[in-house]
DNA sequence: AACCAGGAGACAT
DNA sequence: ATGTCTCATGGT
C-alpha cells in the first residue's frame, strides 16, 4: 500500500472519522476558509460567532451589504482583519456574480478551480479547501501540516511545491471514494498535528512511528 | 514574553 | 521561477 493510504488508515484507526468541514452551511464553510488563513481555528470561531450574531443567516448578499468597516470590526478576532475584509468581500462578490451554488454546482472542477484562484485572497489551499469541503470535488488539500508531516516521515522533501505534493498524495490514495478519503485524510492530518509529531524528540510515541523513516534513527529531520 | 496558528499578495531578485 | 516582507489576534 502507498504511504498516503497507510497514513490515512493509521490516523483513522487512531482518531476515527472527523466529518469535516466544521460548518453548518456550505457558504459558512467558504467564509471560514478565508478567516482561517494562517490563523488558529479558535480565533476563527470567535469571529464567526460575532458575524452570525449580526447576520444570523450568513449569506453572500447580506455580507456584501454590510459596511466594510462593520465587517472588519466583526471579524477582528480572526486576525489580519483588514486584509480579510477585502478578501471576504471579493469572495462574496464572485459568489453572487456567479449566481450562487445554483449555478456553480453545474460547473466542472477545473473551471471552479481556475475561477477561485482568480479571486483576490484565494490561493491554492483556500481554493482546494472550498472545492473539497464546499463543493465535494475530489481535490486533495495541502497545508502546512500536510507538508510537515509527510516530510518528517521522510516521504518527501520539505521544499516540495504545492502542486507536486497534491498530485503525489492524490496518486497514492487511489480512485475509489476520493472525496471522502481526501476529506478524512486532510482533517486527520490537522487533528494529528495538533496532538503530536511537532518535534522529533516529542515524537517518540506518535501513532505514525511505525511508518516513519526516521523512527529509531539519529538522523536529523530536515526542517521546513 | 517570544512563538505559533488549517496563507496569500506585492515586490525584488 | 524563487525568496522575503507584511498583515494581526489570541493562546501557550
Amino acid at each position: 500500500m502507498s504511504l498516503p493510504a497507510r497514513v490515512l488508515d493509521t490516523l483513522y484507526q487512531a482518531y476515527g472519522p472527523q466529518h469535516w468541514w466544521p460548518a453548518p452551511t456550505r457558504f459558512e464553510m467558504m467564509v471560514g476558509a478565508i478567516l482561517t488563513q494562517n490563523t488558529a481555528w479558535t480565533n476563527v470561531e470567535k469571529a464567526l460567532e460575532k458575524l452570525k450574531s449580526e447576520i444570523p443567516t450568513l449569506e453572500a448578499s447580506t455580507l456584501l451589504a454590510l459596511p466594510p468597516e462593520r465587517l472588519a470590526e466583526l471579524i477582528r478576532p480572526s486576525g489580519y482583519f483588514r486584509l480579510k475584509t477585502g478578501r471576504l468581500r471579493a469572495l462574496c462578490q464572485w459568489f453572487v456574480d456567479a449566481g450562487g451554488f445554483e449555478c456553480l454546482d453545474g460547473r466542472t472542477t477545473k473551471e471552479l478551480r481556475h475561477d477561485l484562484l482568480g479571486v483576490y485572497g484565494v490561493g491554492h489551499e483556500t481554493a482546494d479547501s472550498i472545492l473539497l469541503y464546499g463543493f465535494e470535488r475530489p481535490v486533495m488539500v495541502v497545508d502546512a501540516y500536510t507538508r510537515r508531516i509527510f516530510s518528517r516521515l521522510g516521504a518527501v522533501t520539505p521544499e516540495i511545491g504545492y502542486e507536486p505534493l497534491r498530485e503525489w498524495l492524490e496518486a497514492g490514495l487511489g480512485t475509489k471514494d476520493r472525496v471522502s478519503r481526501y476529506n478524512e485524510l486532510h482533517a486527520l492530518l490537522v487533528r494529528h498535528a495538533k496532538i503530536s509529531c511537532r518535534v522529533r524528540p516529542d515524537c517518540a510515541s506518535c501513532v505514525l512511528c511505525d511508518i516513519c523513516a526516521y523512527s529509531g534513527s539519529d538522523e536529523a529531520i530536515p526542517e521546513a
